[in-house]
RNA sequence: GGCGACGUACCCAAAUGGCUAAGGGAGCGGUCUGCAAAAUCGUUAUUUACCGGUUCAAUUCCGGUCGUCGCCUCCA
């Protein structure tokens, strides 16, 4: 399988380090607010990359980090007079809540940075006993650029002509030059009780550091995959190899893969047009989890996703669709099976599609292309049994990547009481006796309870809305 | 200013140096049906922003034009 590096911009082939368990890093949530649609668009490209590679048979070692100490968090608790532990702790459990809703797997590790301080400080001490990084007068250290040589190699970046922005209030602490970039804050009086006293002095880490001490904790020195929205590339993940690489003298990551960012309806998500959506937004306007996970899924990762309700009322269809067509393999009889190869074609179909960079859109083709071509091939007769059971094999099998149709499970929630099938029953007997009324008085009880009867050459078939 | 991406039908979106340029949504036409809904079938790009070049052959490679977008210090 070939993924596309952002470090050599240049599909390459994955070759994991251990050749049976790929180490994977992804970049978590700072937890100062509940996540929005954006956000859950990189967490689904990540679940698609982790999913694919455990239907591809690897063992997926997966950490990502929850940044519960930053600038914004500080602000946030000084505002509304609470602990941060109160305050961060709301927005991990709303961030899980919201991962396990959308059928994203969790990481094996989640670790915050205010529980990795130790391994943190510890890294720093390597960097300045190394002489990468300095510290002020104010107690701050830094990381000094100009000391490591590959600097900029991630983001393509020739830092040595980088803009001396005028923004520098941003960064209101002391350095040397502009582009070194905080290894740990020295405290200030605005931090509060927001500090920790180490080695380095009292103060907080600076934001990239974490991400250089967890990974390196649970993943080693050296690791496969490390993934991240686009905007992460700088500084945050060239400031990581800079660190991690000048601290352990080993390459850090040997593939970096990043996603671009969201849009809705063709505009940049922003408070003032009122379209940054949380996920709860959307499922409290009727769509199911699985259409927004569609949705997220659907555009290839390196494509900036236009998300829109038009997309997700699609989505919602497909779903439908191949439910439908999953329960219509259901009904089988004895006829020769004919569909084997076309069942192999579309699974290696879909298999190599991911396997090139993860084209989800063909992927998902090589499902529809099949549906259709079965649907149209038995024109209304009944499948056989060992047809009807290789496609469900395909259909369950590449669900374990899309996680969308859900098949069995969606099969057993569709199911109906005794009574409920006796009233069915009482129906297609009036239907019988041409007494409409009493027919159609049965199917308005049924669109009551939100179950739509649906009468077919074989009877009365049903489908909760 | 520097670095980079993209422009495929009404909309979304794959693929490819040459075979009918996938698939989905929407529209239209049919099947089914007491009615309905759903499902299902068929159909919708002589053509891949525009102009040149390379080539026997380009939408695909190269150059230019126009347009859209991202990054260049803490936003997934």
């Amino acid at each position: 399988m070939q993924f596309f590096n952002t470090l050599t911009r240049k599909k390459e082939e994955f070759m994991p380090i251990d050749s049976r368990e790929v180490r994977l890093y992804t970049c978590g949530p700072t937890v100062y607010n509940y996540a929005h649609i954006g956000n859950f668009r990189a967490y689904m490209f990540e679940d698609l990359l982790k999913r694919y590679l455990i239907y591809k048979g690897y063992k997926v070692k997966h950490v990502m980090n929850l940044t519960d100490v930053d600038d914004k968090i500080i602000k946030a608790i000084y505002r509304q007079n609470i602990s941060i532990t109160d305050y961060t702790q709301t927005y991990k459990d709303a961030f899980f809540r919201d991962l396990e809703t959308l059928g994203i797997l969790r990481a094996d590790i989640t670790p915050a940075a205010t529980e990795t301080i130790p391994e943190m400080v510890e890294l720093v001490r390597s960097l300045l006993q190394k002489g990468f990084a300095y510290t002020t007068d104010e107690g701050s250290v830094y990381f000094q650029i100009a000391k490591f040589p590959g600097y900029g190699k991630l983001a393509n970046l020739n830092t040595d002509e980088m803009q001396k922005g005028k923004r520098v209030e941003n960064d209101e602490y002391e350095k040397e030059e502009l582009r070194d970039f905080a290894l740990w804050k020295g405290y200030k009086e605005e931090d509060g009780d927001v500090y920790w006293e180490t080695e380095l002095g009292k103060g907080r880490p600076g934001w990239h550091i974490e991400c250089s001490a967890m990974s390196t904790k649970y993943l080693g020195n050296h690791f496969d995959i490390h993934c991240g929205g686009v905007d992460n590339i700088f500084p945050h993940h060239e400031n990581e190899i800079a660190q991690s690489e000048g601290a352990t003298g080993e390459k850090f990551v040997n593939y970096w893969m990043h996603c671009k960012h969201l849009i809705v309806d063709g505009q940049k998500m922003s408070k003032s047009l009122g379209n940054v959506y949380s996920l709860r937004d959307i499922l409290e306007k009727g769509y199911s989890p699985e259409a927004i996970r569609l949705v997220l899924l659907n555009t290839h990762y390196r494509q900036t996703l236009n998300f829109t309700f038009e997309k997700l009322d699609a989505a919602e269809k497909n779903i439908l669709k191949m439910r439908s067509f999953f329960k219509s393999l259901c009904n089988t009889d004895t006829s020769a099976a004919q569909f084997g190869p076309l069942v192999t074609e579309a699974e290696a179909e879909f298999d190599n599609c991911l396997a090139d960079d993860l084209n989800i859109s063909g992927a998902v083709g090589a499902l529809f292309n099949l549906m259709k071509s079965v649907n149209s091939d038995l024109e209304g007769r009944k499948i056989s049994e060992t047809d009807a059971q290789k496609i469900m094999e395909f259909m369950k099998k590449s669900d374990s990547v899309l996680n969308v149709g859900r098949y069995e499970e969606a099969l057993k929630a569709e199911d109906l009481s005794s009574e409920e099938y006796t009233l069915i029953a009482q129906r297609l007997e009036a239907k019988k006796a041409k007494n409409w009324a009493e027919a159609d008085r049965i199917r308005d009880l049924f669109k009551e309870k939100g179950i739509l009867l649906k009468d077919g050459p074989d009877g009365t078939t049903w489908e909760r809305s």
